[in-house]
DNA sequence: AATGATAACAACCGCCTGTGT
DNA sequence: TACACAGGCGGTTGTTATCAT
């Protein structure tokens, strides 16, 4: 030995007893400062390692099972909307995580490529130039959700400041498209097999 | 019943960013 | 200002379960 030991963390699986710790820990001590977690809750994992099972596994409130077809809807638009965002995406779904969503996504749309995506996130205008990256406004946001909309477990963490105002005409007219899509969302075989194209 | 394909889920890795010193 | 570190995020991989043949 040199004095220098390397600390060998464990990996894989969480084990039940791995869990309870972790909770108890978090529980007395509250998230956050997770290299701290790591080592005064006595498990050998790293401070990203709980962190992650924390997040997508053990924190009150998540939700577990398949998707609600308002959830898929949310996933959908808001994916056309920001792109591979999952966090962002997230914020919008109580009680799915990120990675949860991201799973999702690649299980379910990996093989397929959007036939309207293209249009509706880079639309050519007349003298062929494309528009702006879309900013996604407060408003527009909650026009988009609106269909979603049950209870006040959707009520949002809006952040974003105002879109630009010139992007308004533009913003609507993805408003469109993206209530054709929820409307479809109900009939699974018409959004396969309508809205998406299966790639080779 | 056996086997291969696919779906679903859990977890790790590497990069990026924010923050403290 | 530069650097180190922790935490967050997205990509990817590995494992298990389920379904079809």
């Amino acid at each position: 030995m040199d004095g220098k030991e390397v600390q060998e963390w464990r990996k894989g699986p969480w084990t039940v007893e791995e869990d309870k710790l972790l909770c108890e820990y978090v529980k007395v001590h509250g998230e956050g400062r997770w290299t701290s977690v790591a080592i005064g809750s006595g498990l050998n994992r790293t401070g990203k390692s709980c962190r992650l099972r924390w997040v997508n596994y053990l924190r009150p409130g998540l939700k577990r099972g398949h998707f609600t077809p308002q959830e898929e809807g949310i996933v959908i638009e808001l994916h056309a909307l920001w792109g591979n965002k999952w966090s962002t995406i997230a914020r919008y779904l109580p009680g799915r995580t990120d990675n949860e969503i991201k799973n999702y996504w690649r299980t379910h749309f990996k093989k397929m490529k959007p036939k309207r995506k293209a249009e509706i996130i880079a639309p050519k205008t007349d003298n062929n130039k494309t528009l702006p990256p879309i900013t996604t406004s407060e408003e527009h946001v909650k026009e988009l959700m609106k269909p979603y909309e049950r209870d006040n477990d959707l009520a949002m963490l809006f952040t974003e400041p105002a879109a630009m105002e010139d992007e308004q005409s533009y913003l609507s007219m993805v408003y469109q498209d993206f209530v054709i899509v929820a409307d479809a969302v109900e009939e699974e075989e018409s959004l396969w097999g309508g809205l998406w194209e299966v790639s080779e």
